[in-house]
DNA sequence: CACCTGACATAAT
DNA sequence: AATTATGCCAGGT
């Protein structure tokens, strides 16, 4: 018997609602999401995604690492998960070369917070 | 309340 | 270029 489902934190929901906003085709950097959260822990983050409760609606996949690699999925850094991850970017036309970003200019900038 | 972990980032070696 | 070490912040135990 399982403990019914976690409720997300306030800082988790913070999260979701800025992927949200990341239009198709383009992807982020955890370290964007933190500056746009006003976080300055792209750490932080990653593990916010990786307890993602709301799927497809938060496109968790259209986030990357800094480097431009394709960083982490459903809790693995590489593995099968990852390739999804690839592919889904793929079907929206985000193209990764030897596991870079192919276009660096791909990359969703969040509009100034003030 | 103290300690550890983590879908990261950056610098140093 | 690859590996190691340190920093940052939030969440879990």
């Amino acid at each position: 018997m399982e403990k019914p489902s976690r409720v997300a934190t306030a800082f988790e929901e913070r999260v979701y609602t800025a992927i949200r906003r990341i239009p198709r085709g383009k992807v982020t950097t955890y370290k964007h999401l933190a500056v746009a959260l006003d976080c300055g822990s792209s750490q932080a983050v990653g593990q916010a995604l990786k307890r993602n409760p709301y799927a497809p609606e938060a496109p968790c996949h259209r986030v990357i690492a800094s480097t431009l690699t394709i960083g982490g999925f459903a809790g693995h850094t590489d593995g099968e998960e990852i390739r999804r991850k690839l592919r889904m970017l793929a079907e929206e036309g985000v193209a990764f070369t030897d596991g870079k970003l192919a276009d660096p200019k791909q990359v969703y900038v969040f509009p100034k917070s003030r």
